[in-house]
DNA sequence: AAACAAACAAGA
DNA sequence: TCTTGT
DNA sequence: GTTT
């Protein structure tokens, strides 16, 4: 994996700082003179002409590629490594490449690599493996899940595309659904990617210029990143120190809602006009806020929040996994301030668990690759291929499988292949790969027996620690076990983002519709408020629900909310979809299949227009829906009923 | 001024 | 029930 | 935090 003289260590590295993001200029001041102190090479021309002698032409040194004149240029041949600001997004990077007229396929011989890889090799003083630094610029998943490579010296061939659909399907048809047939599908699924590798969702220069630095003052996809962060680095902030239902855990929501939109938003954004009809997430502070940003590039009110006292040692207690405000809130009152003091007092924390997991704070900062994660999959499966064979489907979920380059943790969602409850599966899963050494710690496992109180069936959470790869860091791991009908629910749920399960949430509640990660069901009655719950000492508002809307795939629960699919990819609130669930609920009619029929048909109209592919009919119930507007109108007149506010009832009654 | 609030599982 | 996590 |  490396040499073992520091001073060689970039033996017959020849390095191509690419100039985007700043990079360039970093890589001169900070990087260049280590690399070539420790016996690599760096080029500053990624083409040069060809002439026919591409040794002389490599002396050509001028430093402007000139792109309007007809010379014909060819990738620079010495140049064995590209290396690649990690922000930069593969788009721009396929753009840049572009302009300089490189194919993907005349770079395929080539190590794409993020900065980080010479960063930490220069740290490390051992030359890393490239695998692990790969910049993913591929239009397909970047790495097979069990190939190695031995050694970092031999580029790797490009992946090819999984030959899989983007969905783990559900591999057999509901038994309730009827007759259909019985595909024959392997035992246990090792198949997981999805096509697109997506990368960080925004980042630098779209809009064309991408070798222009960046500047606050100048709109670019680099900009709105950067505004995003902000948000995002509020939201934490908010978060951390938000210990109830109160003002700054509304800050959190908000900033987390507004970071998503803007890191998603699809241009860049030009001012806050832009950003204006931006409804429910857009008010004075946040334009306030952006204004800032533009003239500023930051702000002050984030700036003081960080340099807080209590804020920066509240924020640092939760690097402990089960560390939450509460908790932080304790030990903050007791004196302690770092890491460090949590450390040398373990005894002020107040679980086990929470000392256990002191020992994983750096471990479980790191972020991995879809490689590591497939690896992670490959050694579930052989596992449950031997414990159960022919048995389980499991496919990972969570941000891996919206496509992220790097995840935090890995995710996988288990269910069987047949219609038997869930039963000690994980158990044994999680024993048997323990005793391999995979699994190190578990965190939280539900009991082996009893059912879940919000379902019919069965379910198994699990949430650990293991370490994938031989010396290589701790990484956290869930998995979750679901009966087979919830598996569309199931799949939905961990797949996320968690902003985009709570706008489809919210959503289905505007829609008289209650979604959970079992089932998606009509409420038929619900009563007062959610704040009335609060105040009156319940958890929740009682609500009846209608029968549950069965949904063998994700599509259908889009469908059957009234929304257009979104794969995996394209799972975040971001500008547009708040605008299509408000369309969804002016449509306000739905079609709803229940395998089992008995149903009436009001309207008659959409039943053969709806009708999926399949071959089973399955009798609809059209539905006209309580839409939002009616909804909400009825729970104020009872709300205000109830208070004995007549004057309320009547604007409420006016208002219908 | 008051309402708004994802829904759930686990564990102490 | 409170707290934390997904 | 935004909206009514
Ligand atoms: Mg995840």
């Amino acid at each position: 994996m490396s040499q073992r003289e520091p001073s060689s260590i970039f033996a017959s590295c020849c390095l191509f700082f690419v100039p985007m993001d700043g990079l360039s200029a970093r890589a001169t001041k900070l990087m260049k003179p280590r690399v070539l102190e420790m016996g690599g090479r760096v080029e500053d021309q990624l083409t040069v002409i060809f002439s026919g002698d591409l040794t002389q032409q490599e002396e050509d040194d001028n430093d402007v590629i000139d792109l309007e004149q007809d010379d014909e240029r060819v990738m620079n041949p010495v140049v064995t490594h590209l290396i690649v600001a990690r922000s930069v997004n593969s788009d721009s990077f396929l753009r840049y490449l572009g302009r300089h007229d490189i194919s993907e396929a005349m770079i395929a011989r080539l190590h794409v690599v993020t900065d980080g890889w010479v960063t930490d090799s220069i740290k490390k003083k051992q030359r890393l493996n490239e695998k692990d630094h790969q910049f993913p610029y591929h239009s397909v998943a970047s790495s097979p899940a069990l190939s190695r490579q031995a050694t970092p010296t031999q580029s790797p061939p490009p992946p090819s595309p999984p030959l899989t659909p983007p969905d783990p399907p559900l591999p057999l048809a509901l038994a309730a659904s009827g007759g259909a047939t019985v595909p024959r599908v392997p035992a246990v699924k090792m198949e997981a990617s999805i096509p697109e590798v997506k990368m960080e969702v925004c980042s630098a220069h779209g809009g064309g210029g991408e070798e222009e630095e960046y500047h606050h003052t100048r709109p670019s996809m680099e900009r709105n990143r950067r505004l995003a962060k902000m948000f995002k680095q509020l939201s934490s902030v908010y978060k951390a120190i938000a210990t109830e239902p109160s003002q700054d855990f509304q800050r959190y929501r908000h900033y987390s809602r507004i970071s998503e939109i803007v890191s998603t938003w699809p241009e860049p954004i030009e001012s806050v006009q832009d950003l204006r009809p931006l409804r429910g997430c857009y008010g004075a502070k946040t334009d306030e806020k952006v204004n800032e940003f533009f003239r500023t590039g930051s702000s002050q009110r984030l700036a003081h929040l960080l340099s807080d006292e209590r804020t920066k040692a509240f924020m640092e207690f939760q690097q402990i996994w089960h560390v939450g405000a509460a908790e932080s809130n304790k030990l903050y009152r007791r004196g302690l301030r770092t890491l460090a003091d949590v450390k040398r007092h373990p005894e002020y924390l107040s679980t086990d668990l929470q000392r256990r997991c002191l020992k994983y704070v750096e471990d479980f900062q790191k972020k991995m690759t879809r490689a590591e994660v497939e690896e992670a999959h490959q050694q579930v499966c052989s596992v449950a291929e031997r414990l159960y064979p022919g048995e389980l489907h499991i496919v990972l979920t969570g941000s891996y499988r919206r496509g992220d380059a790097q995840t935090k943790d890995i995710d996988f969602l288990i269910t069987r292949h047949d219609d038997r409850e869930v039963a000690d599966e994980v158990n044994r899963i999680v024993d048997s790969l323990s005793h391999d050494g995979f699994m190190t710690d578990t965190l939280v496992l539900s009991p082996g027996c009893g059912f879940g109180a919000k379902s019919e069936h069965k379910s198994v959470t699990f949430y650990g620690v293991c370490r994938p790869r031989k010396g290589g860091p701790l990484r956290r791991i869930d998995m979750w076990m679901q009966h087979r009908s919830e598996y569309a629910f199931a799949l939905l749920h961990c797949t996320g983002s968690a902003q985009f399960n709570i706008t489809m949430r919210t959503h289905a509640d505007k829609m008289g519709l209650q979604l959970t990660q079992h089932k998606l069901a009509k409420v038929i009655e619900a009563t007062g408020s959610k704040q009335g719950a609060r105040r009156s000492g319940q958890s929740r508002n009682l609500t009846h629900e209608g029968p549950p809307i069965p949904c063998e795939t994700e599509e259908e629960i889009f469908t059957a909310m009234g929304l257009r699919y979104r794969p995996p990819p394209q799972r975040f609130h971001d500008r547009d979809f708040g605008a299509e669930c408000h369309e969804a609920i002016a449509h306000r009619k739905l079609t709803w299949y229940w395998p089992d029929g008995g149903a009436v048909d009001s309207s008659g109209e959409p039943l053969a227009k709806r009708r999926k592919k399949d071959d089973i009919p399955r009798p609809p119930i059209v539905d006209q829906l309580l839409v939002r507007q009616q909804h909400q109108l009825q729970l104020k007149r009872e709300r205000a009923m109830a208070a004995g506010n007549l004057k309320g009832a009547m604007m409420a009654l006016k208002g219908a």
